[in-house]
DNA sequence: TTTTTTGCAAAAGGTTTGCAACACG
DNA sequence: CGTGTTGCAAACCTTTTGCAAAAAA
């Protein structure tokens, strides 16, 4: 595990420091969505400074171990950036749930035909919104 | 056309005021979406605060006449609240243009039965990224 | 030893809040 | 006239920057 991700480091040419590798830890462990003060509280122990979590952030992304998240919440997700997917996000509590299987890229092509300033669509971002059980079952 | 913004203020239990109207006038010249900041800059001889805006932006929402329209820019964008669509944003000069026909929609109910999470998915996202024809000239 | 990375303090940028004056209805 | 709206100043919150000390290769 630990290994994994030196050799992730290595591979994008970043250097091996702890402060790395405890971030990529904590993206190991969970799967959903972090945002900066996230992955803080959760490692407060090691006193990693807040700073150097935005700046890993950022050069995580820039290499292609991280992807952003557009939650439409007022600060910044990551999440690892491996198979494509969007995501469904309760309107009241904020929980997160995967969804696999995109169906949009079939139709970027037949998409763009229908617009007068674009001829390539390269990406797209797709987010559902709606109420979880739980918060459902509450109203 | 003043006519009709001052109806719809009305219909939203809104007082007509100076700055509501330019602010409405504002979004009916103009079809793309807007930043407080936008807005500002457009009518600074009318000498709205921007925190006017920001609290009128704010109540429009509430009321139905404007909505959100997240463009993975840093800032938080509105646009008149009428028919469904999606917007293609260019990676490069951040020109918007708009998508109409949304065919998600039908493939709501689809999904949400692979959720384990939700139940029912009342509403969704959908941003396209690519190069304008402009940008990508230039590359 | 050279180049990156980190921590700290401070700044920046967008947005919100408190409060008194003002204006709509 | 009463309540909702505005302007101003200041606060807030997330994120970025500058710089010197520390650490990686």
């Amino acid at each position: 595990m630990k290994e994994e991700n030196i050799k992730k480091l290595k591979i994008a040419g970043l250097k091996i420091t702890p402060a790395r590798l405890v971030i990529l830890k904590t993206f190991s462990d969970k799967c959903h969505p972090l945002n900066a003060e996230d992955i803080y509280k959760k490692i407060r122990r090691n006193e990693i400074d807040l700073v150097t979590i935005y700046r890993t952030l950022t050069s995580f992304e820039k290499v292609g171990i991280l992807r952003k998240v557009d939650l439409h919440k007022d600060c910044q997700f990551y999440e690892v950036n491996k198979n494509h997917h969007h995501h469904v996000i309760c309107n009241i509590c904020g929980l997160v749930e995967e969804l696999d299987g995109c169906t949009i890229e079939k139709y970027t092509s037949e998409i763009s035909s229908k617009l007068s300033n674009f001829k390539i669509i390269k990406d797209h971002s797709l987010e559902f919104f709606g109420l979880c059980r739980k918060c459902e079952s509450q109203c």
